[in-house]
RNA sequence: GCCCCCGUAGCUCAGCGGAUCAGAGCGAGGGACUUCUAAUCCCUAGGUCGCAGGUUCGAAUCCUGCCGGGGGCGCCA
C-alpha cells in the first residue's frame, strides 16, 4: 500500500450482538480518508456493490455507527456454509499457516533434580498445547525437552543422594526432598560410587520418571537433548570455535567473555570462568547452534519468569552466532502460585517441599490439570487454590465442555447411524426457510474455528482455545435446549440439517479439545 | 537502580494489531427435571476497565509519568 492508505488492518468481524448483523467490516472507515469521502458514504457504495455481488446469499445490509458495514447473510448461505464446513470433516480448521515453517520448540526442560512441580506443569500444559495448535495450523512442529544433566547442581544433586545412601543428611545447598531418599534407595551401591556414576544414575533415574509424568499428562516431546552430550561431541568447543572466529570472543580476568553487548545485551557474560570451567550459558549457546545447524524455519523457546533476564543474552548469543533474531522466539511464561486454603505453598525443589505435577494430576484429574493450567494466558500469573481446584472438580469449565460432547454423542446415538449417515450425504441448501437463532448462532461459531486456530498460533495463546471450547460448548447448550433434533419437524424444524449440525459442533468440540489435550468422551 | 508481568463486576480472569468491548466463569439470590444426558438451563451484578496526562474524529485497547502487587537482575542453572 502507497502512503496515505490506511495503516490499520481492514477486518471482517462477528458484531456483540446478533441484531447488528451476521458480519461486520470497518472497511469504509478506512478507506473514507484515502477515498476523501465520509465514511459513512463510503458505506452505502460498498453495500449496494456488495448486495449486487453476493445476490440472494445477502438478504440487507445497513450502515452503522460512525461507517461500518453490517451484514445479513440469507438462511441458504448459511445451510451452505454449513454444508462445505462438513465436507471438511475433522479436518475443518486444519492449514492455513502463512508459510508453513519447520519449527523446534523448546519446552518444560526442568532440571532432572526432582519431579516435575505443577510450574513445570504449567509449561508442559502450555508447550504441548501450542504444538498441538501450531501442528493443526499446518505448521511441521518439533517438541524438545533440553536436560540439564551436568553442571554444580548436578553434583549437590549427587551429594545429596549419596548422603541419603549413607543415611545422612544432605549438605546445606542439595537437595532434601523426600524423593531423594527413596533414590538413593534404588541405585545400587549409591553409598560409595564415584560422584560422577551417582549423577549419571540420579538424572537417568530422574529423567525416567519426568517422562512417566509427562506421559500421563499426555505430554509428549520428540526428543530429549542432553547437555552433556553437547560437551561430550565436542559440540561445544566447536561453538566456541565458531565465535572465536566471528570475533565475538575476548579474554579477561582470566575468564572468556561473549561480546553481548554489541547485540543489545546490557553487558557481555561469560562462557569459561577463570576456574577454567564452562558455564551454563556456554552450553545453552552450543545448544542452540546445534538446533539452528538442524535447519528449522524457526526455534521457539518457552522459558520461565525466573529467566526473563535471560532473553536478551541469549538472544544476543544467538545474533552472534550469526541466527537471524526473526527466527527465534523466546516465551515468558509467568509463575503459578500454589495457595491451599489461601496459604501460599512454596516451591522449591532443593527444600524438598512442593506440590508435583503427579499429585495433582492424582488430585483433580488429567483433563481438569491440562484444561486449568492453560486456561490463562501464559503471560499472566496464574493463582491455583489446590483445595479450590478439587472442590470445583463439578463445575469446572472442562467438564462443561466435555458434557456438552457426551450430550451431542448421545443425541447422534438417538438418532442412528441411518439418519447420521443421510445427513452427511444431505444437500443442505435443499430446505429453505429461516434458521432458527439459536441453531444460526452454533453455526457461526462453528464457522469460526479456522480463524481462532490461526489466532491461537499465531500469538502462541492456547487459552484462545479453551475459550473458544467453552464459548462453542455454551452455544451448542443454547441450542440444544432450543431445537429439537431427533424429532424436530414436532416443532417446525429440520431433523437432517439439526442432526448435521450436531455431527459438525461435536467435531468442532472434540477438535478444540483434542488440541488442549483434553480428551472427548462419547458419554459420561 | 535496571528489567519483566499484573492492576477490568465480591472472587479468578477474557478482551488489549483502537470504533458495534464493558465481558465469561465462579460465588450469592430466585426459578426450571412426564422433554434427544439437570455434570444442564433460565432470570438477577449496574464495575471511575489502578491514577493522571497525551495521540486519535474515536482508547480498557497505543504513548508518557505516577501509585499498588508479584517476579527477575551471579564468573548458579
Amino acid at each position: 500500500m502507497r502512503s496515505g492508505a490506511p495503516t490499520a488492518p481492514a477486518r471482517l468481524d462477528r458484531p456483540p450482538r446478533a441484531e447488528l448483523g451476521d458480519y461486520s467490516t470497518n472497511l469504509p472507515l478506512l478507506l473514507a480518508g484515502s477515498i476523501g469521502d465520509s465514511p459513512r458514504a463510503v458505506a452505502e457504495r460498498l453495500g449496494a456493490l456488495l448486495s449486487e455481488r453476493l445476490g440472494a446469499d445477502l438478504e440487507r445490509v445497513e450502515v452503522a455507527g460512525p461507517g461500518f458495514l453490517n451484514l445479513f447473510m440469507a438462511a441458504t448461505w448459511w445451510r451452505r456454509a454449513a454444508g462445505d464446513t462438513l465436507k471438511a470433516g475433522a479436518s475443518f480448521g486444519a492449514g492455513g499457516a502463512q508459510p508453513p515453517e519447520r519449527m523446534l520448540l523448546e519446552f518444560v526442560s526442568a532440571n532432572p533434580t526432582g519431579p516435575l512441580t505443577v510450574a513445570s506443569g504449567r509449561h508442559a500444559a502450555y508447550g504441548d498445547s501450542l504444538a498441538r495448535i501450531l501442528g493443526f495450523h499446518g505448521h511441521a512442529v518439533e517438541g524438545e525437552y533440553y536436560v540439564n544433566d551436568q553442571g554444580g547442581q548436578i553434583d549437590r544433586f549427587a551429594e545429596s543422594i549419596r548422603a541419603r545412601a549413607r543415611g545422612e543428611e544432605p549438605p546445606e545447598d542439595g537437595y532434601k526432598g523426600a524423593y531423594v531418599i527413596e533414590l538413593a534407595r534404588r541405585i545400587e551401591g549409591a553409598d560409595e560410587l564415584e560422584l560422577d556414576e551417582l549423577a549419571r544414575l540420579g538424572v537417568a533415574s530422574m529423567v525416567e520418571e519426568i517422562q512417566a509424568t509427562l506421559d500421563r499428562a499426555h505430554v509428549s516431546h520428540e526428543r530429549f537433548f542432553s547437555e552433556r552430550s553437547l560437551h561430550e561431541s565436542g559440540a561445544l568447543d566447536r561453538t566456541l570455535g565458531l565465535l572465536e572466529e566471528r570475533g565475538a570472543l575476548y579474554r579477561h580476568e582470566h575468564a572468556l567473555w561473549l561480546r553481548t553487548s554489541a547485540y543489545g545485551d546490557d553487558k557481555d557474560r561469560v562462557l569459561r570462568r577463570s576456574n577454567g570451567e564452562l558455564t551454563y550459558f556456554a552450553s545453552d549457546i552450543a545448544y542452540h547452534e546445534e538446533k539452528r545447524a538442524r535447519g528449522f524455519d524457526r526455534l521457539i523457546d518457552v522459558l520461565g519468569a525466573d529467566h526473563h533476564g535471560y532473553v536478551r543474552r541469549m538472544l544476543a548469543a544467538w545474533q552472534a552466532l550469526g541466527g537471524d533474531p526473526e527466527r527465534f522466539e523466546l516465551v515468558i511464561m509467568q509463575l503459578v502460585n500454589l495457595l491451599e486454603r489461601g496459604q501460599r505453598v512454596q516451591m522449591s525443589k532443593r527444600g524438598g517441599e512442593f506440590v508435583t505435577l503427579d499429585e495433582l494430576i492424582e488430585d483433580i484429574g488429567v483433563d481438569a490439570v491440562r484444561f486449568f493450567l492453560v486456561q490463562r494466558s501464559h503471560e499472566t500469573t496464574l493463582d491455583l487454590d489446590l483445595a479450590l481446584a478439587r472442590a470445583q472438580s463439578q463445575d469446572n469449565p472442562v467438564y462443561y465442555v466435555q458434557y456438552a460432547h457426551a450430550r451431542i454423542a448421545s443425541i447422534l446415538r438417538n438418532a442412528g447411524a441411518e439418519r447420521v449417515r443421510e445427513a452427511l450425504d444431505a444437500n443442505l441448501t435443499r430446505s429453505s426457510g429461516d434458521l432458527h437463532p439459536s441453531e444460526l448462532g452454533l453455526l457461526k461459531r462453528l464457522l469460526e474455528l479456522p480463524a481462532e486456530v490461526a489466532v491461537a498460533a499465531e500469538r502462541r495463546a492456547p487459552h484462545r482455545i479453551a475459550a473458544y471450547a467453552h464459548e462453542a460448548a455454551q452455544d451448542f447448550s443454547a441450542f440444544y435446549r432450543d431445537c429439537r433434533v431427533v424429532g424436530a419437524a414436532e416443532d417446525g424444524g429440520d431433523e437432517i440439517f439439526r442432526i448435521a449440525l450436531c455431527v459438525h459442533a461435536g467435531r468442532v468440540i472434540a477438535t478444540a479439545l483434542e488440541l488442549l489435550g483434553v480428551s472427548a468422551p462419547e458419554q459420561m
